[in-house]
DNA sequence: GCCCATATTTGATCGGCGTCAAAAACCGCT
DNA sequence: AGCGGTTTTTGACGCCGATCAAATATGGGC
């Protein structure tokens, strides 16, 4: 069942990941205090919906704690994930300027807490106030880079080679070993690279033999420095 | 060989196809003025670059005739459309307030007419006028919105299908039979669907059961509701 | 530590699309 | 209208990844 707490106090740690998001960390207090103004927090269970595509866009949000999956379905009801949101994240800012409805479903991968923005506040602030209209074009380059980064990933990479450039963004930059832990479920992470899971799976067992092991959600590197060359010689 | 005509004048289709940009069309007279006053016009022959991957980001540009691709390499240089950029387009606008370096190669499809704006200088007058931020965000989120949409359609759709929405996104709204002529060649199209130009190919004789008929650059479509109903029952 | 619901892996199969090569159509030119 | 270079189509083939089903691993709660 849902829970959502209008004017909830944030506490000290959704509140130090607000403040961190490209958004929020380049305002003056005036605007600041002007945007938590605009601002509700709500709780939401995990695989509960933010908003359905077609639904009228009258705000957006930034997660602060938890995941957020943007996606859209086919006539067959299939579904592709568009982009998967993490904390810090914000997503939906594009209908500030775009679209009257939302143009995807958003929906929580886990137990998610989330700071919801009014539209038309933020749409007049960004209007009279300099730094909240940067604020959001820094956001929306951001995303538009990552989208077309996504565009480009898709279309020149197979699996195995996406899944390695994901574990590579998240390395240490020097060679040698390392060892991470996925920050959530491998079929969120499938979803993400446009695979299905067991596509990822099974790239997964094909980067074994570049010195890649998988235990749970634990994944090291035997030479990350192997890994990147791997990616460039052969796919 | 290139052709650069910094300070050219204007002729009147492309100062028309300018001022018709999201870019330009919201301004006031200053504002205006003074974008005008950051540009300047070049034109180049086909398959001609315009600026390449890793180079330092200082300009963005409209097109004003012909059409300029926007792509990535792989390691092994195959290449993959990320967009293509039609008349009244503006592109690498995301440099503004991200990288300092441009994300992919831009190169002319055929002869070109572009208008380049110095981006510092665009960058300080989105600072000090409104109504230039509101351009850019207006201009940024319908291209991630446009990314997004991309994104979406690679993962969902199967060629023709992909066929079939461009098509559809081309003709008159109502049923009933319609002609269109592409706008450009047809490798064109399938990098911007992101398909070799053989599955494009093919994915047009497919559509000649739903009544698509194709000969040179013209479409014809029998039934332009039975096309979208097709979309819905399958691939 | 054990259990159980859930997530992931593995196997088998299949369709879609990329690639290479060759034939055909197209387009701009004269 | 005919010509020649280029674009597009067609054919043959192979690989990649989706799908379905079944086996196995995982991890949170007791």
């Amino acid at each position: 069942m849902e829970i959502m707490n209008t004017n909830m106090k944030l506490n000290s740690r959704d509140r130090a990941v607000l403040m961190r998001t490209p958004f929020l960390s380049g305002l003056s207090g005036n605007s600041l205090g002007r945007m938590f103004g605009s601002m509700t927090v709500l709780s939401l269970p995990a695989r509960k919906s933010v908003f359905r595509e077609g639904e009228d866009a009258d705000a957006f949000y930034c997660v602060l704690s938890g995941y957020v999956r943007l996606y859209r379905l086919n006539r067959e009801g299939r579904e592709a994930d568009i982009r998967i949101c993490v904390p810090g994240d914000t997503f939906a800012e594009c209908l500030l300027y775009g679209d009257k409805k939302y143009p995807f479903h958003a929906q929580t991968a886990e137990a998610a807490t989330l700071a919801r923005f009014d539209a038309q506040a933020v749409r007049e602030l960004a209007e009279q106030e300099s730094d909240v209209a940067k604020a959001v074009m820094i956001s929306l380059s951001h995303h538009l880079l990552t989208a077309m980064d996504c565009v480009a990933n898709d279309r020149l990479h197979t699996a195995p080679q996406r899944v390695a450039n994901y574990i590579l963004t998240r390395c240490p930059v020097d060679g040698g070993p390392a060892s991470i832990r996925l920050p959530f479920q491998k079929s969120l992470l499938a979803g993400m690279l446009g695979l299905a899971p067991e596509a990822l799976s099974r790239a997964f067992s094909a980067l074994r033999k570049t010195g890649v092991t998988v235990r749970g959600r634990v994944i090291q590197v035997g030479d990350v420095q192997a890994l990147r060359e791997m990616n460039v010689h052969q796919g």
